[in-house]
RNA sequence: GCCGCUGUGGUGAAGUUGGUAAACACGCAGCACUCAAAAUGCUGUGGGUGCGACCCCUUGUCGGUUCGACUCCGACCAGCGGCACCA
């Protein structure tokens, strides 16, 4: 029988996360003539709920693929920093009433001594703080840069507003249409934002992903998210019997060879040509009731209106109108508008299902080409004229007893009754009408994007400000850069105004400053920056985080974001970088655009920030659903590590399944770990190694096929099937012990480290009396000796043959 | 509605240039150790009949290609995620 050793993980963690902390092991080198490798996380909100055994996961994760090209020879950064502005942190402070600066800094505390207690590899010495004024000067300044090339900007938006809290709310702080925090409906408010011009870049935000190496989900997310449609812009001409005026209606269409089926223009409410002929509307009392409605029409009320109708089921091969919803409108009567292709008279109508900020908030309606028109067209009798015929293999439309129209026939085909352009196919009729209408200068060629400008301001305390002055003679002018930071004060009431003003607007000595124009007063802006911002750039702080002259040395960009040799097509940028599937749309995309704004202001040396991407997904409580506090399903990572170690969680959480799928913990599971953990310490505690390599060929043979597949599963981002690897070649391992050598039993300790940094280190040195070792690079001092250290993150990576 | 993903034992899951389905782990059952329990070790464990070798069935459903399909093709069903009146 073995002699069964106490695992002492407390005790052995705690060493060796102090050895490689004092002894500088993970801090990475600028300028090293290694190659580099530049491995990222997305940086942590330092949460008051703590650490989340899902940050473990990712961060693990990751870890292991530092450690490993370390031991590959590369120069590796593997950063950490904090995104700790933002609403959670302020809610949290008003509702405990104690300064958002203090959460934070406790929440920090907190967090890096969890994230420490995992054995994580990250070069603490690079950390950054988003809160930090030291930081956010840089935040500011880069603000200032889109400032002077005009892209960003004010404008009168429509806003989230809760009438309770009487405060504006961001997107994200509206869940379906209701309030976050108390529940009520919210309305729309115009309100003066900042805005970034991202829509400037919408085209080559969707055209560089052609370089860059994320997953083909992540890519289709963006690109339907920016939304970039080709079509036409044409005009129509407003006229009556009465009174013609010189105002025309812009509209936007992909289907201008359906132009000749056009029996209606709906405006949306918010269209700013109605007000402007309103003494022209014959119904305008009806009209402006209307328009008043939509307003105060939440989008939840919106969204729910546009919910398909349920139809009787059982019509099988039945026109399929649940595609559509109900759709509102009224004319505007007295007033018409003429078709510029034929002149023909058709009606103008304002309609809440018409988007106003899409395509200049206007629709023509083509009742039978287009489904949601023919539903519009339907419900208040408006003519349907058919203009394209279905081409001789294609199903046509449903039709009735009478040959009408059951449904819009939406596919292209043939042109019929479309004057001069009669018998052309779709394709070219669509180049054949613009053209025509581009030479009467009444239309021509547009693309349109569902992307909209980024809206910049919020009316909150915590967060960066936004370094602006305004004066009543110069307007609009930029806090000069050598004035920078602007500093947000420390104030006492940090609560929401009710005025929908930010709470700075109540700091009356810190909102008056002179105008740096003309030296008159002026007034501070209050709004301050989302949250996105500080974490749009925080990846190029990390390369030269102590700078005090820029936010970062050009020359220490271009060694850190250099082209890595495996980057496809030689395009710069941090080599992996891991986060959310939940940020694609938001931080990825907004990083991208800040990137190459930078870039193109010749500030960074790359166009696109991050080479290659993965996703990790969440991990769900033992029941299936969401960890939460509510539910009371919360693991605390603290609690395992203290009851297993961090070892065990680490490798449990890479066992537990996919890392880009869901995974459900259990507590169960994770003692399979542990077991695992505890016969491979007392294996190498007990076991006699001999140094006789190649007496066993199938050991060899094994270790050899264990490395091949450990090194491609983790180039793969497959940690569950390394570990099964480890498992199935450790049960051979104590199958045939007496075969196990030196030799291959510090490979088995190289290859495991990564994963086990602890308990590889441990069993390493507790080896090293029968190892050769060379020179010893790292020296420890301790206050009683010095300890010479080589330790196995120095090793190189085991070769497979 | 559109886009994307997923579907394999009691559970988490392996396996895809098409070649022994269920590796690895959890759980469960039996045995050993123990006065007993825990821990540990050994054995078994997809389903069905059988003491047993064996035999039959099995990767959401139906069909196709193939000597051979979890894998490829088509249709459908279910679940998850994102977008959603974008003209």
């Amino acid at each position: 029988m073995t002699k069964q050793h106490k695992y002492p993980f407390g005790k052995i963690e705690k060493k060796w996360q102090k050895i490689w902390e004092k002894t500088g092991l993970f801090e990475a080198e600028d300028f090293s003539s290694k190659p580099k490798q530049y491995i990222l996380i997305e940086f942590p909100y330092p949460s008051g709920d703590g650490l989340h055994v899902g940050h473990a996961r990712s961060y693990t994760a990751l870890d292991i693929i530092s450690r490993k090209k370390r031991m590959e020879g590369y120069n590796v950064l593997y950063p950490i920093g904090w995104d700790a502005f933002g609403l959670p942190t302020e809610n949290y402070a008003i509702k405990k009433g104690i300064h958002p600066a203090k959460v934070t800094e406790r929440n920090i505390k907190i967090f890096k001594q969890q994230l420490k207690s995992l054995g994580l590899s990250f070069d603490w010495s690079r950390e950054v703080n988003t809160t930090d004024p030291k930081y956010y000067k840089w935040t500011q300044w880069i603000f200032l840069q889109f400032f002077k090339a005009g892209l960003a900007y004010q404008a009168e938006m429509p806003i989230n507003w809760c009438p309770s809290c009487k405060i504006g709310l961001a997107n994200e702080e509206v869940i379906q249409g209701k309030c976050e925090r108390c529940g009520a409906e919210t309305e729309k408010r115009q309100i003066k934002q900042w805005m970034l011009r991202i829509t400037k870049y919408a085209d080559r935000l969707i055209e560089d992903l052609n370089h860059v190496d994320y997953p083909d989900k992540i890519k289709t997310q963006q690109i339907n998210w920016i939304g970039r449609s080709e079509g036409t812009n044409l005009k129509f001409q407003i006229q009556s019997a009465s009174w013609r005026t010189k105002f025309q209606i812009s509209v936007f269409t992909t289907r201008v060879d359906t132009i000749f089926g056009v029996t209606a223009v709906v405006l949306a409410p918010e269209h700013s040509l109605i007000s402007n002929i309103k003494y022209q509307i014959s119904n305008w009392n009806e009209v402006e009731d209307y328009i008043k409605k939509a307003k105060v029409k939440s989008d939840l009320e919106r969204a729910m209106l546009s919910e398909a109708p349920t139809l009787a089921r059982g019509e099988i091969g039945g026109p399929t109108a649940s595609r559509v919803g109900q759709k509102t409108g009224v004319e505007l009567k007295g007033i018409k508008i003429a078709n510029p292709l034929n002149n023909q008279e058709v009606s103008l109508w304002v309609g809440d299902y018409v988007v106003a900020t899409y395509g200049g908030g206007s629709v023509m309606v083509v009742p039978a080409h287009d489904q949601r028109d023919f539903d519009f067209a339907q419900k208040y009798n408006l003519p349907i004229i058919e203009v394209i015929k279905s081409v001789s293999n294609h199903r046509g439309a449903e039709r009735g007893p009478n040959g009408e129209l059951l449904e819009a026939f939406e596919e292209k085909g043939v042109l019929i009754n479309s004057g001069d352009f009669t018998g052309l196919n779709s394709e070219e009729a669509i180049k054949k009408i613009t053209n025509w209408l581009a030479e009467r200068k009444i239309g021509g060629l547009q693309i349109n994007y569902k992307l909209r400008d980024w809206i910049f301001s919020r009316q909150h305390y915590w967060g960066e400000p936004i370094p602006i002055i305004h004066c009543p003679k110069c307007g609009v002018v930029a806090v000069p850069e050598n004035d920078l930071p602007v500093e947000l004060p420390y104030v006492k009431k940090y609560q929401p105004t009710g005025t929908g003003e930010s709470p700075l607007a109540q700091c009356e000595d810190w909102l008056k400053v002179k105008c740096p124009k003309c030296g008159g007063p002026g007034r501070r802006e209050t709004d301050t920056m989302p949250n996105w911002a500080g974490s749009s750039w925080y990846y190029l702080r990390y390369t030269d985080p102590r700078n005090k002259h820029c936010f970062a040395d050009f020359k220490k960009l271009e060694y850190w974001l250099a082209p890595a040799r495996q980057s496809p097509k030689g395009v710069g940028g941090v080599d992996i970088y891991n986060g959310g599937m939940e940020h694609t749309t938001l931080h990825l995309l907004y990083s991208r655009f800040w990137h190459k704004f930078l870039y193109d202001q010749g500030l960074v040396p790359f166009d696109d920030p991050y080479t290659r991407r993965h996703s990790h997904c969440m991990v769900l409580g033992e029941s299936g659903e969401k960890m939460s506090k509510s539910r009371g399903n919360v693991v605390n990572p603290d609690e395992i590590v203290e009851k297993y170690g961090a070892d065990v969680l680490r490798i449990y959480e890479m066992f537990m399944g996919p890392f880009d799928q869901p995974v459900i913990w259990s507590a169960k599971a994770i003692e399979g770990m542990n077991r695992f953990i505890i016969r491979i310490y007392n294996f190498y505690k007990n076991h006699k190694f001999h140094n006789e390599a190649d007496i066993d060929k199938e050991v060899k043979t094994k270790t050899h096929q264990l490395i091949k597949k450990i090194t491609e599963d983790l180039d793969g981002f497959k940690f569950n099937t390394a570990m099964a690897a480890f498992m199935e070649y450790f049960n051979f391992v104590e199958d045939e012990a007496e075969k196990f050598d030196l030799e291959n039993a510090k490979t088995f300790l190289a290859l495991i480290a990564p994963f086990m940094p602890h308990l590889a280190e441990e069993l390493w040195q507790s080896l090293r009396s029968t190892a050769n070792y060379e020179s010893n690079t790292n020296i420890l001092i301790t206050k009683r000796k010095k300890i010479k250290i080589r330790s196995i993150f120095e090793e190189k990576w085991p070769a497979y043959d």
